[in-house]
DNA sequence: ACGCTGTTGCGTGCTGGTCGCGTTTTGCTA
DNA sequence: TAGCAAAACGCGACCAGCACGCAACAGCGT
């Protein structure tokens, strides 16, 4: 499940895109680096082996690999996306308090999908956007304040 | 249930601000105009009766009517936000393919939010982004083009 | 090694939104 | 109804995140 750096760069030859040393940059850092990077994390870890690499390189590559289907890219709040591998596609739930971000368990978003599907003919992907809340050691310290509010 | 501007106006002196014209025809927009309008939409609106309100005034006055819980924000895909009254909150779904917006039924959320509330401790507040997928006219579509593709 | 064409680096531009500043307005008080 | 302090406003500058046009460069099939 885990993916090499070189059989995502098969993908990419597969899928007709030249393999180069930027493309091959963002792929490890995708591969080795943090779990949910920003293209400017991207950037700098691509930097710190190839110093001039342009932002706007690291954005086309981005764009590329999406289209392709080898990255996608998720939004887990206000500030910018992030980028994982599309073996790793995973649900997200983002505190709204502290900020701290938790893969969804799969089955989680289960019954929903079912009922969407069935009531509304909808096919969730609730993976592009985080589903915001508040994490239990947040809500205990909100409880802790207020414990009167509902 | 749905609020007059009278109402909310009378919110906001309770929590301690103050009513000006341009607050005044925000609400009103937010009121009467469509359900989910971006803020470069109410300021359209609020010019065709106060030509000279900022774009930067309608910003601040939307914060402000947040932080006093009045309104909130959702961002229902990549553009711009969109606000509504707090009391006409609910989850969105996106369809990806179409851009088509529809309200969730309230209930869609409710074995989700109890799976993780039970498992995790997390409560989902799953108000503020939209949840992506393909509504059932896309699916067809798709069905029809692709139709050995899982 | 050659050449086609995809890719890069660079600068510039765009969208959505924020901030600081000096002026105006609100709403309290009398 | 006038006076006053603070809130809000209009304005312009600015910022983040990202897209784009162009000339130079480089991957890769031959």
């Amino acid at each position: 499940m885990t993916s090499t750096v070189d059989e995502l760069v098969a993908q990419l030859r597969d899928g007709g895109s030249r393999v180069t040393t930027a493309r091959r940059l963002v792929l490890t850092a995708l591969v080795k680096g943090a779990h949910h990077p920003t293209a400017e994390e991207l950037l700098v870890a691509v930097r710190a082996l190839a110093p001039d690499v342009h932002a706007s390189t690291v954005y086309r590559n981005l764009e590329e690999l999406e289209r392709l289907g080898v990255v996608v890219h998720t939004h887990l709040g206000h500030g910018p996306a992030t980028y994982h591998l599309t073996t790793e596609a995973h649900g997200h739930l983002v505190c709204e308090v502290c900020g701290a971000t938790m893969e969804a368990p799969e089955d989680l978003f289960e019954a929903m999908a079912q009922g969407a599907k069935r009531r509304l003919g909808f096919e969730l992907r609730p993976y592009h956007f985080a589903v915001l809340g508040v994490c239990a050691d947040c809500a205990a310290v909100a409880a802790t304040l207020e414990p009167s509010v509902g």
